[in-house]
DNA sequence: CGAAAACCATGACAAATGTCATGTTTTCTA
DNA sequence: TAGAAAACATGACATTTGTCATGGTTTTCG
């Protein structure tokens, strides 16, 4: 199989997730301009958007698939920040603050992402002040998620930080069923431990006690979540 | 000894801190709004400017003192998340994503602070574009910041950790001196290991060693660095 | 398809770190 | 300034978590 990445042709103004994103209240002008000079992309699964390090030229708007964002640590150990999926953008914390990649973006699930060059984007924001607002805005909300899973790493043991993680990707990939959320992830092990901030065999270790516990069920590559409210207790949350 | 604060008398204009400030390029006329409600006051070391979980009326403006900003976890223990001093401003990170107090703010070190109303701040804040990109490149950064601390929480050991946290607070707060460099803030061995998100005996174990290994020295309260580039060593930088 | 690679699982063990107990020193404050 | 409280220091020990080894299972890809 090929692995060259094919373009394809996706339209601002038509983008389905784009209802759901930060650009949602652009007017038709502004998304002409971010269009003009876009370039659109699938990605396999394993393939990185950018390198911690790099420079910055632009951002990148998922529309579809799933994509990982991590810092490596010298240990050659992942940390993965966050998770992003379609109508996310990636990118602009770097290029707002004129600093290198603080961290990697790689692909988890194909994905059909755009590319949006650095100086489009910018006019777009410069001549936008609700839209700058509403970014900051972003922006000050996630710093304020990042302080919390910062206190959470230091705070909790991995078991709660396991079932917290659990609960949060219910939350966000979470598919409904008859008593139980199947959650719409194909995650490894390894990825989930990078998310929890420790070992895969740990990870391994406490999703067979989770199992055994009935606490979930694993479907193939998927976790499925069958007594929410015992994990939110394992999690301790406010306890 | 009275426990009242005092309300003191603090010109915008005339502030020796806001050189190093966030307010620095500001217009007088934008720092006269600033300062029309602002109200100063001195607070003693163990007071508290927020509380986590409270509504944000406006923002903290440092003239002097030090000031930790910190997530109490469910055990009781904080989770130090920086250190504020004299030109930063506190606050403003939960005032402009509409949110209540992400984290508590308590005095270290004797302050004198402003307080600025929410409404003056947005009006200079809305009114100057140029002021609140500055802000935005600010905010960015810390993000960036952030998100180092957690994956170095995650991927290094307490005492990397540990020497990592001294040369930060050299770079910080240290002062010149012949071939050593003492660390001009008074912290407690808990509010250095909640910095470090740790227990109080390891920092105190770790803190015995690196002085019996002639890195650092223990000058009263304070620490005097003595071989920084062990220190660096220890911290595992970039190794 | 079939071999190789990647991933998952589990046991055994080691290392790092936290907790508890105790005594000393420093700081606070009545 | 004396007594109380807080902070510091250290030992002993328990617990958590990581590491290494091994084998089974699934996925990948030529």
């Amino acid at each position: 199989m090929s692995v060259k990445n094919s373009k394809i042709q996706l339209q601002c103004i038509a983008c389905k997730s784009r209802g759901e994103s930060h650009f949602s209240d652009l007017k038709d002008e502004d998304l002409e301009i971010l269009s003009e000079h876009k370039s659109c992309v699938t990605y396999k699964k394993n393939q990185t958007l950018f390198y911690e390090g790099t420079r910055p030229m632009g951002i990148f708007c998922i529309n579809s698939g799933k994509v990982k964002v991590f810092k490596m640590g010298s240990n050659g150990k992942e940390q993965i920040l966050f998770i992003a999926q379609k109508g996310d953008f990636l990118g602009y914390r770097s290029l707002l603050s004129e600093e290198f990649y603080g961290a990697s973006a790689t692909v988890l699930e194909p994905a059909a992402i755009c590319f949006i060059p650095k100086s489009d984007f910018l006019k777009v924001l410069h001549s936008n002040p609700e839209f700058f607002g509403k970014l900051m805005k972003a922006v000050c909300h996630e710093l304020g998620v990042m302080e919390t899973k910062l206190a959470q790493l230091s705070q909790k043991s991995v078991r709660e930080r396991l079932a917290a993680t659990i609960l949060m990707l219910k939350e966000t990939y979470g598919m409904e069923g008859e008593g139980s959320e199947v959650i719409d992830i194909v995650l490894s092990r390894e990825d989930l431990a990078n998310i929890v901030g420790t070992a895969t065999e740990t990870v391994i270790r406490l999703l067979s006690e989770f199992k055994s516990d009935k606490m979930i069920a694993l479907e193939g590559k998927k976790i499925k979540v069958l007594d929410a409210d015992k994990l939110i207790h394992e999690a301790d949350f406010y306890g």
